[in-house]
Parts: structure tokens; sequence; C-alpha cells
DNA sequence: GCGGGTCGCTTGCAAAATGATAGTGACTGC
DNA sequence: GCAGTCACTATCATTTTGCAAGCGACCCGC
């Protein structure tokens, strides 16, 4: 389906979007989570066409985001779970959700909500070595070479 | 080129990347942000098309993530360089990158530097409120109604 | 045991997006 | 003039997407 073939660039982000950088394949992402986890639940959530959406949860499946899981013997039917490498992808759609809240976000909107201090979730990308927001501090781009 | 118009739900990822949920685009934002900021710059380094490369700008421009800068007045000529939506995104990209890093980072990578401390960065993303990393605490998802 | 109904898809075909290649216009420098 | 650069546009083939219809394997009611 994915050539899967690519010749792989020094660049971790084109590494990243080789493997999930379409809208669909996100918004799958985000609709497991939520626990819409089978095929009917998101093509309707979606409102995707079916060829569409059974290429795409091949894909993710193919890239190590998201396994089958058989939650049904008879008659035969798989769901669709996500593996390490899809939770920690959740992250970033919280960022890009963050974002589209700032500067596409007229009217209500979804939010999450931190279960025990009750507040709402603000995503942001931290360097985990200083704990500062990316952006705050000068960065130097280095090339390995 | 984009329609421009959409529906827009409540979902604030699904507006995010409504902006730019593509490939092309978010490659331009970061060589953009490694200083490749004219036409012909960006066409080489990605090896784009060119009329896929205008598209995307024109739709980059358009969403408001980049702006033109004229840098020549004759013969007159245009850059492309980061609105402040433009430089918000970049956080999100160097999230994508770390995690394209983790899960298919085989080989030698490029890699961003704290100018301070001189440490490799690595971008996380947090809950601004708690400080903790987003998936390391259980969540509640709310919908607007 | 036959006629729905659900679920998870596949198939066929039209429409739209992408991509390769060639060309164009406005210059500059010689 | 004449070559060369830069930022594109135009044309067309290829690829991807999307819609609508159908299919196979069941289950459920009668």
């Amino acid at each position: 389906m994915t050539g899967e073939k690519e010749i792989l660039g020094t660049c971790p982000v084109d590494r990243g979007l080789t493997r999930v950088g379409d809208r669909w394949s996100m918004l799958v992402l985000r609709d497991v989570e939520r626990g819409l986890t089978r095929y009917e639940q998101l093509r309707t959530s979606l409102g995707i066409a079916p060829n569409i959406l059974s290429r795409r949860l091949a894909a993710l499946t193919e890239a190590g985001l998201l396994k089958k899981r058989r939650y049904s013997q008879r008659p035969p039917r798989d769901e669709y779970v996500l593996t390490d490498a899809g939770c920690d992808f959740l992250p970033i759609l919280m960022a890009i959700g963050a974002w589209g809240r700032k500067y596409n976000g007229a009217g209500a909107l979804s939010q999450h909500f931190d279960v025990k201090t009750g507040g709402v979730v603000r995503p942001v990308v931290v360097d985990a070595n200083t704990g500062a927001p990316i952006g705050s501090r000068p960065l130097r781009f280095e090339y390995p070479d």
C-alpha cells in the first residue's frame, strides 16, 4: 500500500511524516484515542469513504501505530488499538489541537481535562532538559555529515 | 487553491490539520525555520515540483503561517518568512521530529542544540498547568454542547 | 430455514491532487 | 545583444481520493 521503501534522509521530521504525514491518519489516531476503535465507529465518526479508511488503517498498522485485536471470534471481527508508537504520537495531536484552538478556534471546541486537578490541559512542547518551551531559547541546528 | 471554506467541527486537531495537514507544508515550514526562505532554496532542498511548491507556499500564506517579504525591488523578488502562527507551529515539528527519531531513526540524523547549555534538545509535550508530560496522567475528554 | 440487519470490508469508476517537464518574464552582468 | 538566475506558470501523465454499490460472514426473529 505505502511503498515502505523510502530513501530516508537525515531529517527526523521527514522520518516521522513518512509514517503519519496525512490528515486522515492523524484523525484516525485521534478517534482511536477517544475509544472509537472499530471500523464502523471510525467510518461514521470521520465521514470517510470506506476504501480510504481501509487503506489508512492498513497503513497505520503497517507503520506500527495501530494493531488489530480480535474482539469477536464468530463472526470474526477486529478492532484497532494503539501500539506504544501510536500512544507516543498522541501528545503531538494534542499539540496540534492546541495550535488549532489558538489560530482556528472560533466557536465551541472539545477539550481535555486533567482528571486529578480538574483543570483544562494546555499542551506545550518543552525541552525535557531545560523545561523551557521550545521557541523561548535560541537553538542551533546541526547536520550529521 | 484550498477551498478555505470548511464546515469546521468541534475538534481542534481537525482545525489545525485544516491549515497544515500535509507533508509538504510541514517540510516547507521546517526548511523556512532553517533559513531556506526563497523559492529556489526550497525547491532544491525539498526536491519538490515547482508547481506544487507554488501551491503550498500560496496555501501556507493564505493560511497565515507564512508571509511574503520583498527582498529585492529590481528584479522584484519575494521570500517567505514565518508569521507568529507559523513560529508557533515549529514546536510541533520538533515533537514530530522527536517521534520520528525514536521510531524511524536508524542512521545519522540532524539535531537541535540549546545554544546556552550546549545540550541536545529533547522535545516533549507537557501540560503547561501541571508540567507533567501528556500521557503520564489520566485525562478526560469533553465535548462542547 | 428464510428474510432482514449489522459489520467489515472490496470493487468500479469519476474527480481531484500531485508530479515531471517545458517554458516564460523580469531582470542582471558582461 | 547574449547567457544566466530566479520565481514562477502551463501542460499533461500519473497517483490518490472519494462516492456509491455490493459482498461475505455471520446473528436474530419467526
